[in-house]
DNA sequence: TTTAACTCGGAATATTTTTATCCGAGTTAA
DNA sequence: TTAACTCGGATAAAAATATTCCGAGTTAAA
C-alpha cells in the first residue's frame, strides 16, 4: 500500500506528546490519546526502546520518555529504529547472471557499481537527506505553532485525567466486586 | 527487505536488452539471458504491457519491444509500473483522532498537510525527482561504455543462437521422439 | 507490610502482500 | 494444415506485516 508500513505513522504520532519536557506516559494512554490499536503500539514502542530512542518507566504510573532531546531524534531515525534501516532497493547483482559469461562473468561486469543500484541509491541518498533534515522537536513546534494557545493545556489535562480517572475507576470496581480480574 | 520489490530489478534488467533499435524478445528469452524466473517475467510483462511500456508481438517468433523510445522511458516509470505508484508514506489522518477532540477534530486539525505527512512528502518528491532523471537509454549507454567493443555482437549472437538453437533442438526432439510433450 | 493493579516484554496468531508457478487461448511461421 | 511458440490470467506457496494475547516484574497505594 505505501512503502513505509503503518508503523511510522503510528510511531512517531505517539512520539509526539513525549517531546514536551519532562514527560512520560504509557503505550497504553499514547495509543488512546492518538486512536490507535494499544496492543500494536505495546509492540512498536518496545521496538523503540531497543533502538534506544525511548526509555522504559516500569510499574504502575510508570510510562515511555524519550531517551535523548526532541532536537536530537530525526524522523528518519525513528523510521530506521520501527522497520530496521531497509534499503530503498536490494541489489542481487544479476548484471552477473548474464548468460553470455555463461557463469562466469568477466571482471569489467561485476567492476564498481551496478548502474541500476547506482540510481536508486542516489535517490535514496536524497530521501534521506530530507527526513534526516526533520525532528520530533521539528513536528511537535509545527504543531504547537498551528493549535490554539490552550491546546497544550487540554493535552497535559487529558493526561492528567486519564490517570486519575483509572485510578478511581479502578477502586470503585475494587470495591464493588472485589473478585473481579 | 526493500521498500522495491525484486520486481523493479527483474524489470529494469530485462528492459535494457530491449534499448537497441529494432530489437524484441519474449520474456522466456529475456529471463534466460538475465537468470531470472521465466514464469514470474511473463508476468511482469504483462503488467508492463498494461502500463503500456511495452508492446506484444504474439505468435511463434513473437516477443516484446518498447513502446516508446528508451529515452522517453524513465526509471521512475518502470518503477510505477510494476509497483503501481505506492505513495512513500499513507497518510491516515491520525491527527484527528487525538482524543481531546473527542471525535469531532475542530478545523484547525485538519486544515492544511498533517505535518509528518509533509514531511514525508518532501522526501518523495525529491527521490522521484532523481528516479524521474535517469531513462533506460542512459542506463544501456552506461553499460554500453563499461562493456568491451565486442559485447554488443555477444549480446546479438545470444539470441540468435537462442532463437536458431532452439528451432533445431525442437526438429530434433520431433524427429527421435514424436509423441513427447 | 501486603495487596492489587499497572507496567513492559516477548511469544503466538491472523491477514495481507509479494513471489513464483502453471496451464489454457490465440497467433504466427513453417 | 499443422505444430510449436507466444501471451494472458487464474492458481498456489512463501514472506512480511499487522494485530492480539498473556506472563514476569515493579510500583504505588491500602
Amino acid at each position: 500500500m505505501a512503502l513505509y508500513s503503518t508503523s511510522v505513522e503510528y510511531g512517531l504520532h505517539c512520539l509526539l506528546p513525549l517531546c514536551s519536557p519532562d514527560v512520560h506516559a504509557s503505550s497504553q494512554e499514547l495509543a488512546e490519546f492518538q486512536g490507535v490499536s494499544p496492543a500494536y503500539l505495546a509492540k512498536l514502542f518496545t521496538t523503540l526502546k531497543r533502538a534506544g530512542l525511548v526509555e522504559a518507566l516500569e510499574g504502575a504510573g510508570g510510562g515511555y520518555r524519550l531517551a535523548r532531546a526532541p532536537a536530537d531524534i530525526s524522523v528518519l531515525d525513528v523510521i530506521e529504529a520501527l522497520e530496521g534501516d531497509k534499503p530503498l532497493f536490494q541489489c542481487n547483482e544479476i548484471r552477473g547472471n548474464c548468460a553470455v559469461f555463461g557463469g562466469k562473468p568477466p571482471g569489467w561486469a561485476s567492476k564498481g557499481l551496478c548502474s541500476i543500484h547506482a540510481v536508486m541509491l542516489e535517490a535514496e541518498q536524497q530521501m534521506r537527506t530530507v527526513l534526516a533534515g526533520h525532528t520530533l522537536a521539528d513536528l511537535a513546534a509545527r504543531l504547537e505553532s498551528k493549535a490554539p494557545k490552550a491546546f497544550p493545556r487540554e493535552v497535559t489535562a487529558w493526561f492528567d485525567a486519564r490517570r486519575t480517572g483509572r485510578a478511581r475507576s479502578a477502586a470503585a470496581t475494587r470495591r464493588i466486586n472485589p473478585g473481579e480480574k
